[in-house]
DNA sequence: ATTAAAGTTTAGGCAAACCTAAAAAATATA
DNA sequence: TATATTTTTTAGGTTTGCCTAAACTTTAAT
């Protein structure tokens, strides 16, 4: 399998979730950075090999074999993610792009030991889950810090709204990826939470707790 | 620069020790498993880029920018050879082949930090010397067993064969880095030499005592 | 329902890196 | 030295993956 066609399997993948009746050629093209015609091309040799189903015009899905194929290189990916952040120094930001590069190596024995090298981690930097060998993933349930209830305790994996003020709230709030957050009480009139994070305890808007995505 | 224009480089200046007044299209070819016709075009385009000197009919010696962009590669190389070996449980002769893949990421970040975490090694696996930043390497003095006598201890630092069939009989015999060769017998008649290694008496064919390098 | 806009496909090109086959140059041999 | 052999280059072709521009569908709007 070509780097590129990978590249596609894998942006399928991460698309249907948004798409699920069927990926389009646009919203495939625009999502890798490249041209309709290009993508368009693509989807038709992916058909081709059964990987995906394509009707022209209907937009494209992926087959069982399609979608194994994606999750291995999920798979490499969120493992290297993981290596970069864990085993090297690097941030959040700065793992992706070395990554995208790294997921492409071939050799199913670099991947196993790689997974050993690093205890066999359940979850990416940013929370992800990592499909096992066979392209099995543990199903994480990604929820809304509003839909939780007192007692219950969340880790943030995520947030819905990256406008810069409302990171900069995060960011002073010294609310981040991991954060561990116990649901204290909930107002009833206005839908707000205290919480308690690092053993601070803080109020967080309606507005806020909709936006936060945490792993139950 | 291109997967294949960094191939090509690093491959140059690994025969240019053997073919110091050129590298011929037909050697060069060979070592990277191409045609000839293929190695011309590709030398023509590395002498446009100016990272070649070539001459038609005259072979092709790499220029000093080309030369700091092989040394990079190769640093590349023997520092994802040092992880997978010393990291990772991978054996002598199963390196070379993931290397070949991973010395191509593109990220100085990336190597900065894998120098790092490796604890800045100044060999890799086999012994040779890892280039730094700038494409300095040092020089090291070494024999081979063949040219040691009856008496002499040299410590294995390096091999000058990388098939993995002879990696495998190096493995097999408990002959690694480091290992502290005794020179005990040369037989005249065939050059082949009794030595000791970890208290093991054992016998080395003239074609293995030249393929593994020692400091005395 | 018809037309306008948006999205998709087809057709034809381009660059990289490989190839084969034939021509040209260099080297070896008689 | 002349010829034969080897090596190298040139010319033209292939595949992959991208592109633009034009044609064709689908969807939205009047």
């Amino acid at each position: 399998m070509t780097f590129s066609e990978e590249n596609y399997l894998k942006s399928i993948y991460a698309l249907q979730k948004e798409h699920p009746k069927g990926v389009s050629t646009n919203v495939l093209s625009k999502y890798l950075d490249a041209k309709p015609a290009s993508a368009t091309e693509m989807i038709k040799k992916l058909d081709e090999k059964g990987l995906v189903h394509y009707q022209p015009y209907q937009g494209v899905i992926l087959k069982d074999s399609g979608a194994v194929s994606a999750l291995k290189i999920i798979r490499k990916h969120r493992l290297w993610e993981t290596f970069l952040a864990n085993k090297l120094d690097f941030s959040w930001d700065e793992i992706h792009d070395v990554a995208e590069q790294l997921e492409h190596i071939k050799s199913d024995k670099l991947i196993r030991e790689l997974d050993k090298f690093l205890g066999y981690p359940k979850h990416d930097p940013h929370g992800d889950p990592i499909p096992d060998e066979e392209g099995n993933v543990v199903k994480m349930e990604k929820k809304r810090v509003s839909q939780l209830n007192p007692g219950d305790i969340g880790t943030c994996i995520g947030v819905n709204d990256t406008s810069s003020s409302f990171l900069q709230f995060l960011d002073q709030q010294n609310i981040r990826l991991g954060s561990v957050i116990h649901i204290l009480s909930v107002q009833e009139f206005d839908k707000s939470m205290t919480v308690r994070i690092d053993d601070r305890e803080l109020l967080l808007s309606q507005i806020a707790t909709e936006h936060i995505y945490v792993r139950v």
